[in-house]
DNA sequence: TTAAACTTTCCAGTATCTGGAAGGTCAAGC
DNA sequence: GCTTGACCTTCCAGATACTGGAAAGTTTAA
């Protein structure tokens, strides 16, 4: 099958499957007249990058996940600690993430939001610590 | 002050400080011999950018924030909407990484990590949900 | 025959720095 | 006076993971 088909059953764009090529991720067949040609190997490589990459392994993580399945001699301890490594960037990112969050959600609360230019968001982000307090209570 | 003392009060890299040189967000004086020059407008600049970007604001926002700051005709509505917004994009990236999160978790848990290679974190990922599924039990 | 819908390659741009090379400046110590 | 080391400068390239667009070739349908 052609690209586009190979995008409507992976889920990926063909741009994306392209660059994926490109990098060496998924390689295709070639028809006579040069176009790229896909068959249920490439697509379930494809579904399995798709699929990886919204879990958000990255490219690379992706990579090394593909030669795991393929690799029958491998371990499952393998595969587990590379997706443990990645629940933690994951869970850190969300923490960090929690915390601007929070320290917002703080400063968008004492915000008027009127038409007068005294701001504590701008006093917080001044590092004017006292104006931000004051204007918090 | 050199730019290695502005990096330390700010909290930013020499290498950063001068990025945001170069795309206009902070302009600096120069000395005679060429070296940058910073003087207390700068570093409290520098360290309002520092903050901004520590609550995850993009280095445009900034350029917005910095801009309502030196603005008295701003009204504290428009710092506030553009907060807002950043905490939407905020709470909505945590939603994203917590259903990685969930998802990534229960397959972690269901993996054994011994030296046998069936691993229900592949078969998930190859998409081979009924698999996935028996080695949830 | 013609037009639409595909496909190809290649180059550039996004966001935010970061690393490194090659070289200039300055202060301290011998 | 000279060297050494810590600074500073500019400029170029790379990282991540695509995405947009141009220019051109191919196929399909009307």
């Amino acid at each position: 099958m052609k690209i586009g088909e190979a995008s409507d059953l992976s889920g990926l764009p063909a741009k994306t499957i392209r660059y994926y090529e490109d990098i060496g991720l998924v390689q295709s067949g070639r028809r006579e007249n040069g176009y790229r040609d896909y068959g249920g190997q490439e697509i379930h490589k494809l579904r399995f990058i798709q699929r990886s990459r919204s879990l958000g392994f990255t490219v690379e993580q992706c990579r090394t996940l593909l030669s795991l399945y393929d690799d029958p001699d491998r371990t499952s301890a393998d595969v587990r600690a590379l997706a443990e490594t990645h629940l933690e960037e994951i869970e850190l990112k969300i923490r960090e993430l929690a915390g601007m969050r929070d320290t917002l959600s703080q400063l968008v609360e004492t915000c008027h939001g009127d038409h007068r230019p005294d701001c504590p968001i701008l006093n917080d982000l001044a590092g004017d610590a006292e104006t931000a307090r004051s204007s918090r209570v």
